[in-house]
DNA sequence: CTTCCTGCAAAGAGTTTGCATTTGT
DNA sequence: ACAAATGCAAACTCTTTGCAGGAAG
């Protein structure tokens, strides 16, 4: 748990005005837990909390509802602890907003293949850009469409 | 109309097998006639085709249904002509895609205000990064999600 | 004259919201 | 105690789909 510990995250919480409960924890939890380049849906979120909830001490504790998993995620994209990815399977996926906002997505419109790759100076660009402008980065996201090699082939795209 | 005929269109489409439509060719001429800049969802555009079918000579002709709308934004993304938009108000918008791909955007998380700017330098080390991998790039967007400065005021945030 | 496209209406997915109850501070 | 968060269920928005009639190549 090298990300953020419950401490932490009480503390960030607390210090808008927000509470520590047991949900949030296991959520961020969850996503610390995620291989770096993994990321979840909401419902993929949900039944990754059911499925953490088997194991545990207190099976029928801690479930948690799928419009607790929506408010949750939404706080955590504006406190900046997540990222929301918008890819192509026409839902949100989310992620570990890590310090370094280097990853970035290539989505194929065809068959919805994404690839992840770093690349920093883009951040470093958007940023500066940002900033002048007043605002406070939370998260730079780099998206490219395309057709991937496969479907190059299938002559009704690209 | 120097972005693209409806002969040009015509010949786009039937190269990959489509047909040319009157409500292809009116989908394209909203999005040419839009300023740099206005982007519109869904519904917009099936409104702005409505509005505009007012002046003309046959009212009840060129009505199109919210499927096409629908339809017609898919085949144009896919196609690279226009590009799809996920910024921040729950639903995609849609506008040229235009040649040089270097107009992003960034994002405040709390009001939902959008802010353009221009970069190119972005576009050319995603499209170097993309093409590497075998894609054919259709878009590449830069998103900064953050706080601006009037919402940073509001100490919940950020 | 065949294949593709459209409009309609209905369905579908993902997400949000109101309200009573429970929980953190 | 008080305000905030949860769970449930219902509602809601945006988007997709099946099908019959109509249009383009």
């Amino acid at each position: 748990m090298t990300f953020l510990s419950d401490e932490a995250l009480k503390d960030k919480l607390n210090s808008r005005g927000y509470r520590s409960t047991p949900q949030r924890q296991k959520v961020l939890s969850i996503f610390i837990a995620l291989a770096q380049g993994e990321h979840l849906s909401a419902e993929d979120l949900h039944r990754a909390l059911r499925e953490d909830d088997v194991g545990d001490a207190a099976p029928t504790e801690n479930r948690i509802s799928l419009s607790t998993v929506y408010r949750t995620l939404h706080l955590m994209v504006c406190m900046g602890l997540l990222r929301e990815l918008e890819l192509a399977e026409g839902h949100k996926h989310y992620e570990l907003n890590r310090p370094l906002r280097d990853h970035h997505h290539i989505v194929c419109l065809h068959c919805n293949q994404t690839l992840e790759f770093e690349e920093s100076s883009v951040a470093e660009i958007g940023e500066k850009t940002a900033k002048e402008a007043g605002y406070h980065v939370l998260d730079c996201q780099l998206i490219l469409y395309g057709i991937c090699a496969n479907c190059t082939e299938d002559k009704k795209v690209g």
